[in-house]
DNA sequence: GTTGAGCGTT
């Protein structure tokens, strides 16, 4: 099982790997997606990290706030997409 | 070659 958690405040500069490798330094995490623009192809400055249930709450937390390459990091608990 | 609050395609 996995929780999505939004992710905001990246550097335009920022691929899903390095999300997921910064985020995987305080757990488990599955994977990771950035937003990038449909038309340009340009990143969004956002994305959304997919972790494990159990840390989730906890990655939310340490995150949400932390250093980032410079920027301050916005993490918290994604919305649902309406896809359900 | 730019920008800075936000919530996403197969």
């Amino acid at each position: 099982m996995s929780k999505t958690l939004y992710v905001g405040n990246l550097p335009w500069a920022t691929s899903s790997e390095e999300l997921t490798e910064y985020f995987a330094e305080f757990g488990n995490v599955i994977g990771s997606r950035i937003i990038t623009d449909r038309e340009t192809g340009r990143s969004r400055g956002f994305g959304f990290v997919e972790v494990a249930d159990e840390d989730a709450e906890r990655l939310a937390e340490e995150l949400n706030g932390k250093d980032f390459n410079g920027r301050s990091l916005t993490v918290n608990e994604a919305r649902p997409r309406q896809t359900v």
